[in-house]
DNA sequence: CTGTCAGTATGATTTATATCATAGTAGTCT
DNA sequence: AGACTACTATGATATAAATCATACTGACAG
């Protein structure tokens, strides 16, 4: 299969318009934004780009699941963050003009908006109050990273799966679709580790899981776990 | 000793004007600017904020070291950044108007610009060219964000603190005015383990050091060996 | 000039977690 | 239906790094 596109021009339009950053502007310019975007498909396990790619485009979910990742030295692989639809990703290298920082793979097949670099700066430059919004998103994303520092730095396996999975419930609510294994790529253990502690979670009560899918059980204990050690 | 504003209106408007974020502004714009600004001073170990405050202000830094952190669940500190004369600081919680995220200390003796938030925002407002500036640093700190996620996540603590130490010396030089415990509070590890690593990097000539400061003598070789194990 | 304290150093011991090994299990592709 | 593969599971073992303990050293304050 190829990267067809997929979308009409219409609903291209409709799908910017639901995205986080594009939201606020009117239908003209949005008609105008989505003449510079192209839809792409991407299957499962596809990448969009690799790190060290040069930064053509600036990309925009709009169905699917994207995850960005780097990989260590010993090719292990860190996810780095997941979006949903509506949400920028590649941008960071499309502002800073330098290579991409991490890879961003389809976990599912996704659609993506991708607008050429230039063309996002030029409407940028045109557009102020989308770039204040940007400012916002990386805001939260910076904050984001800054918490993930703090729990990689300085907390325990336990923990840092906790707030892993705490995170991932307040974006995606209770039901995470997630395997053991990006849980663990995520909160930086092995997937043995997490399987075991998801285990124990398990047995807990705290969650509950089929294959490739985690529910959470009970936020409340959950939480009192991300806080620290079990006996206080 | 008290935060007495000690520089004149024309020193404030020349300190942000070698700022990253300002420094490309008019004179005119940028006594304007300095208008909104007050001087405060910071003796070593005082906070500018901390975690949790409600942000009132944005500041720059004019002179002096300042230390952005956060602490763990058993009270490790965790040192999210590090910034030097020109940088921003308490921007992400300006922005994003919530708490925030982490704390900042004076780490020697400095001087800060604070700017209140609301002023700030509505200078943005009529500054569009900044806020484009302010989207690049912080694609630039999101960039770095992610790359010392990746060595929490997925590094060993001797590549960590070879990576701690080449990205320090990328921005400062080869002398870098740091304890062991400031690095290992960077790297995500102990002072002990630190002391040990970097006794072994003294013995390999990779660096000397005195008290409280760090020199880089071989920056090839801290490279290499940030790259992955010794023996490959 | 002496006491104090932060920084540096080093050894012994413990432990959390990775690693290695093996196997069952549920989807999915043909 | 059968084969294949990704996901889940669990035990045994190894080990990197934390923790605990003790001491030396240089800087600075009184």
């Amino acid at each position: 299969m190829k990267d067809a596109d997929t979308l009409s021009p219409e609903a291209l339009t409709a799908a910017l318009k639901k995205s986080l950053v594009f939201s606020g502007l009117s239908d003209a310019e949005l008609a105008g934004l989505s003449r510079l975007a192209a839809a792409r498909r991407l299957e499962a396990g596809r990448y969009a780009f690799w790190e060290g790619d040069t930064p053509d485009y600036f990309y925009i979910l709009i169905t699917g699941r994207i995850k960005v990742l780097k990989h260590s030295s010993q090719g292990k692989e860190v996810i780095i963050a997941f979006f949903g639809p509506g949400e920028m990703f590649g941008e960071v290298a499309v502002f800073e003009g330098r290579a991409y920082p991490a890879s961003a793979q389809a976990a599912v097949e996704s659609q993506v908006a991708a607008i050429k670099k230039d063309d996002l700066l030029s409407f940028l430059t045109a557009h102020p109050q989308v770039v204040l919004r940007i400012i916002n998103i990386l805001g939260g994303r910076l904050r984001e990273a800054q918490g993930r520092l703090k729990d990689l730095a300085g907390e325990r396996v336990e923990q840092r799966l906790a707030r892993t999975l705490l995170m991932l419930s307040a974006k995606l609510g209770a039901s995470l679709p997630f395997t053991r294994q990006e849980i663990a790529d995520m909160a930086g253990t092995t997937t043995e580790t997490a399987i075991r502690i998801l285990g124990r979670l398990k047995d807990g009560g705290i969650i509950s899981s089929t294959r490739g899918e985690i529910t959470i059980l009970n936020q409340d204990k959950l939480r009192l776990l991300s806080e620290g050690p079990p006996q206080v």
